[in-house]
DNA sequence: GTCTATAACCGGATAGAC
DNA sequence: GTCTATCCGGTTATAGAC
């Protein structure tokens, strides 16, 4: 079958594309898939409501009415972009979760995948865990992808804790530090620290390294969740 | 002077006083102290754009014009709400990083001292560093005290790793993950999660496991954080 | 698919009475 | 200090031509 291409944006499926077949070379986004990327930045730098529809249409070049020949309302095309970036993550660790593996290794996998997906998206996903998204009624759908993803984070913690893998302590806040590294994940995808000196593996490091009960099983978590990594990717499955 | 109940918020002015003189045993809070409450909840909330002068007004109980005699514009509302959250926050730290002891002691007893002035707040600040914020123009003033409070995390960060007391490691990936914890504590602080369940030791010891090179090491910085701490409080100096 | 013109509404802020 | 009434600019969205 081979990959299609989805004409857009270099659509995710394109960039982490292992082989490229002779189609996929041309690729110029259409104009809805400009709106797209556009309307992303501006709602990261200014949030929903800061942002107008008349900046978003500037800044792909069209007039504000054009706007609504592509999405029916501002509010579509910011649910659009929320859905891209929060149901392959829940899905994603879905799988992870009942896999069979160990928490760390899960976990370790989850935040490595998770900032892989982030940094290659084509879009800049920093609000989409805004309090203010997440507390407009109208998109109360975010809030349940929000709260299934961080519920799974927390049960990942909490069977690490049970058999002895993690350290005791507050799994709740464990789960928010989680949480909060990978909303910040978003920021440095765009000021492109992340994507020049650092890379996915750091930031796992990291929380693993606050986790463990046994800091040298580090190196073991880390194999493991190599292994598990390809299940993180909803291409692979 | 006793404890005083604060019948709903202790007013800021409170809070900092040294010593407090017999006629502020009432403290109810006048009209300007509720604006600022009421304004912090709702922009915590919705953010500045999505946060109307109207319902600001709504939630104090007085017409919206109202609002304009204590203050001259909607700007200057969250201008006093953020200055008190990030003037001291700033201050404070610069005490600890002047201070005489080790990077790993500094750096816990300022996650101890933010996390419980963040819980003690009569204000819900959750929406204090939104990029919405930050990215403002008009606002700029709070990129800067937001900046140089990171740029002192970063550089605590940095002289642990030079020290050899802290593991070598992307000093700037972790700078944020101590960052995204204390913006995510702002939640924990009107979840009350963390007023009930959760200590600000946690949090510290949290990082902490994931910095410190030499794991056991952590209950010495523990002690010298504590005598540390005192610094951190603008009262106490 | 994109445009111009415009409807309908809502936002912050002011005027002036009490 | 607080109110009612109101101004005016900006916002989303629609109508209809090309």
């Amino acid at each position: 079958m081979g990959l299609r291409i989805d004409n857009g944006i270099r659509s995710v499926v394109d960039m982490n594309s292992t082989e490229n077949d002779e189609t996929t070379a041309v690729d110029p986004p259409d104009t809805r898939e400009r709106i797209l990327i556009e309307a992303s930045r501006l709602l990261a730098v200014n949030g929903y409501h800061g942002t107008t529809t008349r900046e978003i249409a500037a800044a792909v070049g069209i007039s504000q009415p054009s706007l609504f020949f592509h999405f029916p309302t501002k509010r579509a095309i910011a649910e659009e972009l929320y859905k891209h970036d929060l149901l392959p993550a829940v899905a994603g660790l879905e799988r992870l979760v009942e896999a069979d593996a160990s928490p760390a290794a899960k976990l370790y996998a989850m935040i490595c995948g998770e900032i892989t997906r982030i940094v290659n998206s084509p879009y800049d996903m920093r609000a989409h865990i805004s309090y203010e998204v997440l507390n407009d009624p109208d998109l109360a759908l975010f809030q349940d992808l929000v709260n299934q993803f961080d519920d799974l984070t927390h049960s990942l913690i909490r069977s690490g804790q049970e058999s002895g893998e993690f350290a005791e302590g507050d799994s709740w806040l464990a789960q928010q530090m989680v949480s909060a590294l990978l909303a910040r994940a978003n920021l440095f995808a765009t000021t492109d620290h992340l994507k020049r000196h650092s890379h996915p593996d750091e930031a796992a490091t990291l929380i693993l390294r606050s986790l463990l009960a046994e800091p040298d099983a580090l190196e073991g978590v880390r194999r493991d969740a190599m292994v598990l990594l390809p299940l993180y990717d909803e291409r692979s499955v």
